[in-house]
DNA sequence: AGCATCTCCGGAAACGTTTACGCTCGCGCG
DNA sequence: CGCGCGAGCGTAAACGTTTCCGGAGATGCT
């Protein structure tokens, strides 16, 4: 616990000067920063973050907020986790550290509701990126609203600071779709994520949408809710398997979801993708571990996460720059479930091609 | 960004009578504390906490800190995550907030070697939890060998405030030998975790310590050296099916690496569990997953994240606390992979029950 | 020689809290 | 009536930085 007084003290000079040169100020003299610096280094002097944020009123933290809700905590969902490192590679390559806040705790004592804005505002954090919330939240609405840098990851909920990253969802969609019916399936169903939410939304719209560009008729019995967890595609599966018409195929608005719809074909003796192509969105490290291996429409959540802390570190250095609003691309991965594979390899397609 | 000087203004008493009101200290009057919690209410106002920090040498934030190798970042293995996630939760609960730090980033500008000690210690965190570290990274060794309250979580460091939380590795090994050998299995092999952790050599002596318990002999060709991940079980499991004499029974210590083996299993056309069985260690998420549901060693990762917050938040709260040092029992979860499913449920036993 | 201009540095205020100390009441008690 | 005491509150120091302001000395220019 060496402080700058101390530095200053054994060093001779005053605590500005100490300061200066630590921080690579220009006004002070080669010789006496050499001096400082050798001495600091003896001393494992670390400045104080505490000290340095209640004057600078800049902590270099970022604060991260997700759901943790008793049933589904994001932390556990994969998706979430990938952009995580994503997130944690960018915002500790600009000089930010991440904070985490979760959705079920009490507040810090003050005024009984717990409130991110309360807790990450002030001076705690220099902006948020927050995870697996749509605007239904009003804690999380009045985060956006609020002038702390925020970014969004899939939602846009507005506000002057606010800006979001998502996938291409409608678009990574098409392509299953189209990957599905290139196969020679006309009677494709959807698993859908979470409606209200946008890939929820985009993606079950990018599913329409492609229906109608091939000429497909789109079958409301074939379009049944999910969450993006497994037990979902589990069971929705099921209730497609046992119409009287069942799809040939089937494109899962998530990995997990995906997997269940395996299960379900599978307790059910019907094979895929003989019996029915099943292709899923995410790309998780589950896609390729599981049997048969996930035909599946990647999302890059490193480079999710990597442009969530772009955008955040501008809006945070700049007061004067626009949220950031950043879209990344999506590609179709190629592998058993779908039937689709041609070469030994993985053949891919990225959105771009969709026209 | 109120601060506690406006609130004293508007309220017309100093600075302390806010601050002792804020802070529930007996000596100040009922009716002024009622007024001032309301303005306070009113104004949105929440302390800075740069400033508390400061002051009363206290952030209530704790560290984690986790490899993050351009191979095999941490954040990416199932079980951190869901240590992270009983980390999360214990620590929420006693008022203090997770900062993450990674190993691949430059410090802070100080002295160009980045330090954990040096950016977590001074009065950046009350407390540090390790993740995913052995002793050997000189950086970590410093890191328990300094007076910061620390919990490594997997590995035993010594040092005057570091304490540990693992699992009952061996007796959960033992089980799965056993459980194994219940099945009438004789020639039963292992795909070790990395070896020279905790988690790795223990398990490893399980398997060797109930072999010689049952009268196995040991056989050095049916022991490969695993890492934990997917890749090494399916290269693992490649090598071992293609012995002369191939084991019957695969012990994989990890489910990551039970995973990687069906893969292999399922290339080589090895029926699982028909040919061979396989039994995993951890039951992340994808263990029930996958098919056929892997038999596994169930570690209670949350638990384990728990029990790290509640021994760290022991140590900083009281300085004469001796570190933490927490077991946590295992069981086994007996599902398709290991043909053991008798009972339409999963069945399981503890490690209690090894004796 | 006179003056402006650098270069390097020190003093001190400021950031927003907490808390030790001390003060002033009002009250009860001997 | 005088004293002590507790309740309630204010004053001010302290925490460890950064940064503005200014000053001393050296240097350059006319």
């Amino acid at each position: 616990m060496t402080t700058i007084q101390q530095l200053a003290a054994k060093s001779g000079v005053s605590v500005a000067t100490v300061s200066r040169a630590l921080n690579g100020s220009p006004e002070v003299s080669e010789s006496t920063r050499k001096r400082i610096l050798a001495l600091a280094q003896q001393l494992d002097y670390t400045p104080s973050a505490a000290a340095r944020t209640l004057v600078s009123r800049r902590s270099h933290v970022v604060g991260v907020i997700l759901d943790t809700g008793p049933g589904h905590p994001d932390l556990l969902h994969p998706f979430f986790q990938e952009v995580l490192v994503g997130l944690k590679h960018g915002a500790g390559a600009r000089g930010y550290d991440l904070l985490l806040f979760a959705s079920d705790e009490p507040g810090n004592g003050f005024g009984g509701t717990h409130s991110y804005l309360r807790r990450a505002g002030h001076h705690g954090v220099d902006g948020a990126v927050v995870l697996g919330f749509d605007g239904r939240d009003p804690q999380i609405a009045r985060l956006a609203a609020s002038n702390l840098p925020c970014i969004v990851v899939d939602a846009d909920l507005g506000g002057p600071r606010t800006g979001f990253v998502m996938s291409e969802n409608e678009d990574g969609a098409r392509l299953a779709v189209r990957h599905l019916h290139g196969l020679g399936h006309e009677r494709i169903a959807t698993i859908t994520g979470t409606l209200g939410t946008a890939p929820g939304d985009d993606r079950l719209e990018g599913y329409r949408s492609e229906l109608a560009a091939l000429g497909l008729a789109l079958r409301d019995e074939y379009v049944v809710e999910g969450d993006f967890y497994d037990e979902s595609g589990y069971r929705g599966t099921r209730r497609l398997l046992e119409l009287d018409e069942p799809p040939t195929a089937i494109f899962a608005a998530s990995d997990l979801m995906a997997a269940g719809a395996l299960r379900a074909a599978n307790e059910l003796g019907v094979g895929v993708p003989a019996d029915v192509a099943v292709v899923g969105f995410d790309d998780i490290g589950l896609a390729s571990l599981i049997q048969p291996q996930l035909t599946t429409v990647r999302q890059d959540m490193h480079a999710l996460g990597e442009a969530a802390a772009v955008g955040l570190a501008r809006m945070i250095e700049d007061p004067e720059a626009a949220p950031a609003r950043e879209l990344v691309p999506t590609r179709l991965v190629v592998r058993a479930s779908s039937g689709g594979q041609r070469a030994p390899r993985e053949r891919t397609l990225t959105s771009k091609e969709v026209g």
